[in-house]
DNA sequence: CTGTTAGCGCGTTCAG
DNA sequence: CTGAACGCGCTAACAG
């Protein structure tokens, strides 16, 4: 690694002076900058970011907690991520917890000794359910900004990004019975989750309120290790429904399949729905009529937040640092020729 | 942020005796031992991890470079990466650089500045293409080791982790042979890179191995702006082929769907296989056979050789210096009811 | 115009 | 047993 210290030496001048040279000082003569700046072209010298940081206190890092890399939905809040990110300067530490809330908190441990000046954070499913946010609470107090997305709670004070699931699949029955459907399925693998109950809640009152009733039977619920096609297959031949929200994008393209192999034309005998991106929609013939979730505007959204709070502290714009926002990111449904 | 100072301080001890007291040094006495370690308990005190890598000179992070996040392979070469960076106690930084080549070169100035032990990357398509490596060549000589996957090229001397794209699909081809099917289709949208015409390589001298022959009409182009529904349907319709191998995974599924669509029955009449990996191929009924790229393992094996290179760097570890691996992973045809 | 000094947070001498 | 001093690479305040 080349350092001032190095070309100092060489250059037979001190440190300081190369330090200024390097920064078109008016102190130092034009030949002694030109002189030095030949040299650290020649070497490529690169300020060290380490030193740049422990002495600035600040990393120009963002630090983002994930429950699942895997996950579509994350992948594009990342990107989502990483493009804002990179136009505000800053660099991206990934931590991959995979639905564990030991990870979790040892993510946040590592993210307060320093190493990134912002936290960006969906917890992840065990936190949820032990209901316990003391970790969050305690990195809080280290006054370090966190923005919140997706997974988020109450019990928390901080800036929070979230799509509305409620209304989201509320319109969309309402959407699908301005269609003429009537009798509308609701199909979800992510029951035990905050945003998969929001969606059934969802669903559940808009059956209510445009259907003025509510069939238990209608919604399919399907625990990970049940093989989907299967279930699918029975739900749709017991209950007939003439459309198919689906909770999340897999369980969509497969009703349409399944749909076809039981000689079901979509979208004329039934609609179908799901909550997913444009991309995988393509797999299914009809292409799925999606509920995109804005992953990346998600993630866009979070990074602009995090960045108004280390601004506000590092510089003081004096955002009031007591209240909060929640960004309500509104679902759209787009393309596809299922519905 | 709390530091050994502000502990020092509060104790009424210097910044040195914490510290050691922190670490069970025999030369502090048990109850400033047990003071110390309170009040740090007390505040969470946590080494600051920026103070302690420019001390060492080493960050405990990897950089890794990829050309697309949003690609299902590199995710789960990510997600690779991820778990056993976290195993090996090393942070990840990752950057997008969305196949650009000048953010390959920023992103590696980046990375060449104190910031990470060690690199891992897939280059951009850009980078192939204008067969242009003098960034990676100036960053190796600043000896920090680098790993590359995928996106591979020879005119650079490092480890390197690659499939056996020529391999795969030509064992596939002996493989549809042996089945008994005789016109074999080839499908790829990725026509440009270098995976994609090792494996339109290996395709041809298969077809000559295996029939004697080979018929260009049977390998199909689609170019990105290119509809894959109406390109497939109309490949299907012309050259009639009793298999289907798509060198990515989309057009595999979405050639099961058009094959239903004309009543075309898989696999019976049809054989489909594609690159890519098993979540994915759930999308269509009957279920895609894939053949498998294992990402998950490019990543893993990635990190194994950066840590190698990195440990032989800092403990002399003496591996032979000039001396690269190039892994190839074996691709692995499995699941599915479309073969 | 250039050099010296101090300090960011830490661990490791070395001196008391 | 404890503290002062040093250095990692850098910038900034202060001296010359």
């Amino acid at each position: 690694m080349i350092t001032l210290k190095k070309l100092a030496k060489e250059l037979k001048v001190s440190i300081s002076t190369v330090s200024k040279a390097l920064r078109d000082s008016p102190e130092i003569s034009v030949e002694t900058i030109e002189k030095v700046k030949y040299l650290a072209n020649k070497y490529n010298y690169r300020p060290n970011k380490i030193a740049l940081s422990l002495k600035s206190n600040r990393t120009l890092t963002i630090g983002v907690i994930i429950p699942d890399i895997l996950n579509r939905f994350y992948s594009k809040v990342l990107n989502g991520i990483h493009d804002s990110a990179d136009q505000f300067g800053y660099d991206v530490i990934t931590i991959n917890t995979k639905e564990s809330m030991l990870k979790e908190v040892d993510s946040l441990q590592i993210f307060s000794s320093g190493t990134v000046d912002g936290v960006i954070i969906a917890m992840s499913e065990e936190t949820l359910n032990k209901n316990d946010y003391s970790h969050l609470k305690e990195f809080i107090m280290k006054e370090t900004p966190i923005v919140m997305f997706d997974r988020v709670t109450d019990k928390i004070n901080c800036d929070k990004v979230i799509i509305d699931d409620f209304d989201a699949i509320y319109n969309e029955v309402k959407s699908l019975k301005d269609l003429g459907r009537k009798k509308i399925g609701f199909i979800s693998t992510i029951n035990e989750l905050n945003v998969g109950k929001y969606r059934a809640n969802g669903f559940r009152k808009a059956s209510f309120d445009f259907f003025g009733k509510f069939d238990e039977n209608l919604i399919l619920r399907i625990s990970k290790n049940r093989d989907k096609h299967i279930e699918i297959e029975k739900f749709l031949k017991k209950n007939k429904p003439d459309a198919i929200i689906s909770a999340d994008i897999v369980c969509g393209v497969i009703s349409i399949n399944i749909a076809k192999n039981l000689n079901i034309e979509v979208p004329k005998e039934l609609s179908v729905v799901g909550f997913g991106d444009k991309t995988i929609s393509e797999y299914s013939s009809p292409k799925l009529t999606t509920i995109y979730q804005h992953g990346t505007e998600i993630g866009n959204r979070s990074v602009e937040l995090l960045v108004d709070r280390m601004n506000s502290k590092w510089f003081g714009l004096n955002k009031n640092l007591n209240s909060y926002t929640t960004d309500i990111i509104p679902t759209l449904t787009i393309g596809g020729e299922s519905k």
